[in-house]
RNA sequence: GCGAGCGUAGUGUAGUGGUUAUCACCGGGCGUUGCCAACGCCUGAACCCGGAUUCAAAUUCCGGCGCUCGCACCA
């Protein structure tokens, strides 16, 4: 027997197959699990919950859009430690069933798992008896490979170099960290944004949207000074009282409710750029329709969190599935750039940063006198010059043994070098710039909004079916309706829908078929926030009625002024 | 990946070896109708794929694919 949350699913699920706005993909050739298709309706909600997420950060001022592969060379993706990462090794017990990590099966009787491959794994596992943790059986199976990454080769004749697509977009940000730097001039903060698709091949995706093998993100990497200090205005939100769930360190996690200042100030948010973000965050996720009670911020336990992150917080929406989490919210500290200087010996992966005051340094040298030593030690004299220059302790008398890199020692004489006091300003330093990511998980939040707004009311006695979506993300905005398509009402809708869809960012549809009423429950159920309703007195004094979905109340306006009103989007100013 | 259940028009469904494959909503056309899924007539649309058993398979069996749930997995 179903429960009431899914009996809603499966009315929202098939809500969204029947309108054409989500469905499973490819499923005349049977569907293929994972996979979705945003179809005439639902294509048009995606890209303007992307296209208002873009508006949200672009116009903070310092952050950039960029659009990168989603094939990515496997030398990247293990540098980034994906490729390690995804690539845990399962074991299964015969017996009961149980999967489990095999590196962690093995911890005590092996310092480093993770470069073992699967047979020494099994060797490891069959050799001291590692009992199932669940059953206590010892009867495994071959331990297997799990990357979760989609291999590809790039080249179309045999051979070719490894690749994978891309199981996030953040790696495009990092990887050309060298040009957005360049464009931002140098200055820190500032951050690159990217909209696109990641790919996972889930061992079994599950719970509809909200598992997918391709998905959509969206991500944004922003580049900070770890010394800098940031201001902690977040009096913006002193009216807005967010729920935290922080990390339990072991204890019970309960949730609390509290000003995001406040968790700042009390260190539960441990960074206040990441403060600021979780705020921006759910700004956004309010302004384009989620309800504000289903949404909470749940901090990583320390254990679960990402090796490389020092605060990590998931911003959670509750719907149908229970509390999913939908945009994480990393401070990666200096990981990934790091991880990409290491790999490619690449030096544009830092910044620089000028200290306030140029630090003067008086020191003194044993500067080698290269008349002398040039023709003495010949091909060893660059060497000798350098160990001269590195040397801490002044020599005291002459000649001395001097130490090369190389392990061999050389004798130096008095006329060989001048020992003198040299002067130098050092103005700066370079480092490698912290990273903060707020990374979006599109679908799941487009899920939830769908969710959050779908109403199953009743009207004269029958299910009656409204998706309360908000207007900056609803598919179409209006829909023009003649009371019958008679006596020139028809042509009078057409005329006004041709005026509507030739306003910028504004889509309307035509609708003549079947009753008045019919045709605004159609409407209701894509969420169209806007009914234009064409009647007798349009044809006599050209005033039209505008209907709002979320209430069904009506006024009569001009056409004129309509066309006034939706161009300023100020629709619900009238009502 | 394992176990259980399931797969029938666009959606939701009925159907235990022989039916013209049920019903409702839905879509299209015509008529009618003075604003919230009205009505009449006409019309459209389905047994997941492949194999086996059988005179005969939506129905039984096998395999595949998919879905749901549980276990596991989920940087």
């Amino acid at each position: 027997m179903l429960s009431d949350e899914g009996e809603r699913v499966n009315s929202l699920v098939s809500l969204l197959k029947r309108r054409g706005i989500i469905f499973p993909a490819f499923s005349i050739h049977g569907g293929v699990a994972g996979l979705f298709d945003y179809g005439p309706v639902g294509a048009r909600l995606l890209r303007k919950v992307q296209n208002q997420w873009r508006e949200h950060w672009i116009s903070k001022g310092n952050i950039v859009e960029i659009d990168s592969p989603t094939i990515t060379p496997e030398s990247v993706l293990k540098a980034s430690g994906h490729v390690d990462a995804f690539n845990d090794h399962a074991s299964e017990c015969r017996s009961c069933n149980a999967i489990f990590r095999s590196d962690h099966l093995i911890e005590s009787h092996h310092t480093n798992p993770d470069s073992l491959d699967s047979e020494e794994l099994g060797m490891i596992i069959s050799n001291n008896g590692i009992k199932c943790p669940s059953c206590g059986e010892q009867q495994w199976h071959q331990p297997r490979p799990m990357n979760l990454m989609f291999p590809t080769r790039i080249g179309a004749t045999g051979g070719g170099r490894a690749a994978y697509m891309r199981p996030e977009t953040a790696q495009g940000m990092f990887v050309t960290f060298p040009m957005i730097q360049r464009h931002f001039r140098n200055r820190l903060p500032f951050g690159a944004i990217q909209v696109g698709k990641g790919y996972r091949n889930e061992i079994s995706p599950r719970q509809g949207m909200i598992r997918q093998r391709e998905f959509n993100m969206a991500e944004l990497e922003y580049f900070i000074d770890p010394e800098a200090v940031f201001e902690n205005d977040l009096s913006n939100w002193n009216d807005t009282r967010f729920q935290f769930i922080p990390d339990p360190k072991g204890g019970d996690s309960e949730t609390i409710e509290m000003m995001i200042s406040d968790a700042l100030d009390s260190n539960i948010i441990r960074h206040p750029v990441v403060a600021k973000f979780m705020a921006e965050t759910y700004d956004f996720i309010v302004s384009i329709g989620a309800d504000p009670s289903k949404i909470r911020f749940r901090q990583h336990e320390s254990d679960e969190m990402a090796h490389y992150a020092t605060d990590c917080w998931d911003l959670e929406m509750f719907g149908s599935y229970g509390w999913i989490e939908c945009v994480g919210i990393a401070h990666r500290g200096c990981y990934d750039l790091e991880a990409h200087e290491l790999a490619t010996n690449s030096n544009e992966l830092r910044a620089w940063r000028e200290f306030s005051k140029p630090i003067e340094v008086e020191k003194m040298v044993a500067s080698p006198i290269s008349s002398i030593v040039g023709p003495t030690f010949r091909e060893r004299a660059k060497d000798v010059g350098d160990a001269l220059m590195s040397l801490d302790e002044m020599p005291t008398s002459f000649p001395f043994n001097l130490l090369l890199d190389d392990g061999t020692s050389v004798s130096i004489e008095e006329n060989m070098v001048e020992v003198k006091q040299i002067h130098d300003m050092i103005r700066g330093e370079w480092f490698i710039p912290h990273v903060v990511e707020p990374a979006f998980g599109l679908d799941r939040i487009i899920w939830h909004l769908l969710d959050h707004g779908y109403e199953i009311t009743e009207k004269e006695g029958e299910e009656y079916l409204i998706l309360h979506l908000s207007e900056n993300v609803a598919p179409y905005e209006l829909v023009v309706l003649p009371l019958f398509e008679k006596d020139g009402m028809s042509e009078i809708a057409h005329q006004i829908r041709t005026k509507l869809i030739s306003l910028s960012g504004i889509n309307a549809y035509y609708d003549g078929s079947k009753s008045i009423g019919r045709r605004y429950a159609r409407a209701d159920e894509i969420g169209v926030p806007w009914a234009i309703t064409i009647d007798y007195t349009t044809i006599e004094d050209g005033t039209i009625t505008v209907r709002r979905r979320d209430d069904q109340s009506q006024i009569r306006i001009s056409h004129d002024d309509l066309i006034q009103y939706v161009s300023t989007n100020s629709l619900n100013t009238l009502f």
